[in-house]
DNA sequence: TTTTAAATTTAGACTTAACTAAAAAAATAT
DNA sequence: ATATTTTTTTAGTTAAGTCTAAATTTAAAA
């Protein structure tokens, strides 16, 4: 059985390797605000438990044993937060904390029952993949907003960083996941976007449109 | 913002304080299966957050305050059993060990928008009350079966001890909260309960009528 | 009432997971 | 190629929550 600790570090191993296949102490550090002393002490002990490929000075990897752990958590954070939003009605922004805390519940009944309840969803809320039991995780073909040009269409599927003043500005302008989206104008000058989603004419800013990712038909 | 450990604590002493308004060292140490010399320790702790009113060798019990984070913690509790029995299809027996990691999670907002999807439920599937926001407790007008004569009737509430071995009988014999009981006849010789359930006759002994619990019509 | 037994507390040790400060290794700049 | 800076590790400390063993207090028995 993995401590709490464990399971926050293989997670937080798990999305620095999305950005490079190396990480290194400082980065886990940073990323969990904590101490670079405090992370060598763990990566020890996860490579002492062969979750993790360590050598000093020289980074780390996960190992197939740990990116499976790691893939677990973020399965039962996914779907957590999927039963927060589906369920209880939180929005989308408010539900990573608390989904922090239930992703560490022990019981792989619980977690299977949550997911047949929930209709075996694919995607979380923020649009992200919800990995399988096995840890096996489905790729969409995902484009961001500013990649689309003028009258293409896509439907929307996620946020590239779920930053709180995003996701606060989209609960405000009432756009959820799956809102379709047609590109109808493009500002050179600037890269604002015009787009119509809902039948409504909405003007959103190139930051924004880096922001927004689409399930695109092409 | 209290540990854990300090809820467990509390939980124990009120659970314990049911019994005796004075609750021993040795009484807590051996529901929590910890060492007395632990027990010690915690109270000394709890004491000095004004949980408790504590002192050496003279036993404890809780203070209005501590009453009222105990309570709260039983109301997680139980309203997190009523979701994995009502929601997710849990069997009565199999969700307390899991209840009892769900009831730590921190958030307000959660376990007020948990209950309201749960439909503001008074009882638990145990047919224990589920305590308020504020800690209040609604009793019900509760009888043990061996306590009613014959022809009287009653509607299951709950077990007056959950012991796992009860309630996967009940189960197996598909007898549920809210089932109606009338009794037929009792055995004078060895205590023994001839029941109608569900328009079936059943027959239960002494020790089955002394763990059910029923809300009778008088 | 004195002795014995049981309950409780104290004292000191251990584990986990954090920290600070200093040393060592690696990377970068001159 | 050497000096300097940055990164990483080591060594030692701390806090929470547990433990064992010994000491103390209270309760029960002779």
């Amino acid at each position: 059985m993995n401590s709490q600790s464990e399971e926050d570090y293989l997670k937080a191993l798990y999305h620095l390797q999305m950005e490079s296949i190396r990480v290194t102490t400082n980065s886990i550090a940073d990323y969990l605000k904590m101490k670079p002393s405090s992370v060598t002490d763990m990566l020890k002990k996860l490579a002492e438990k062969n979750y993790i490929n360590y050598q000093k000075y020289k980074g780390t990897s996960l190992s197939k044993k740990g990116k499976l752990v790691a893939l677990q958590i973020i399965r039962k954070h996914r779907l957590w937060e999927t039963f927060l939003v589906e369920k209880l009605g939180f929005g989308w922004g408010q539900v990573h904390l608390i989904a922090e805390q239930l992703e560490h519940i022990k019981s792989e009944e619980l977690i299977e029952k949550l997911d047949a309840f929930l209709g075996n969803p694919k995607y979380d809320p923020h649009g992200d993949p919800i990995p399988n039991e096995k840890g096996r995780i489905e790729k969409m073909n995902q484009k961001l907003l500013i990649e689309l040009k003028q009258n293409q269409k896509g439907i929307i599927t996620g946020v590239k960083i779920g930053t709180a003043s995003l996701l606060s500005y989209l609960d405000k302008e009432n756009i959820k996941l799956g809102d379709g989206v047609k590109v109808l104008e493009i500002i050179e000058f600037d890269g604002t976007f015009i787009v119509e989603i809902n039948k409504r004419k909405l003007t959103f800013s190139e930051k924004i449109c880096q922001n927004l990712l689409l399930e695109t038909y092409d």
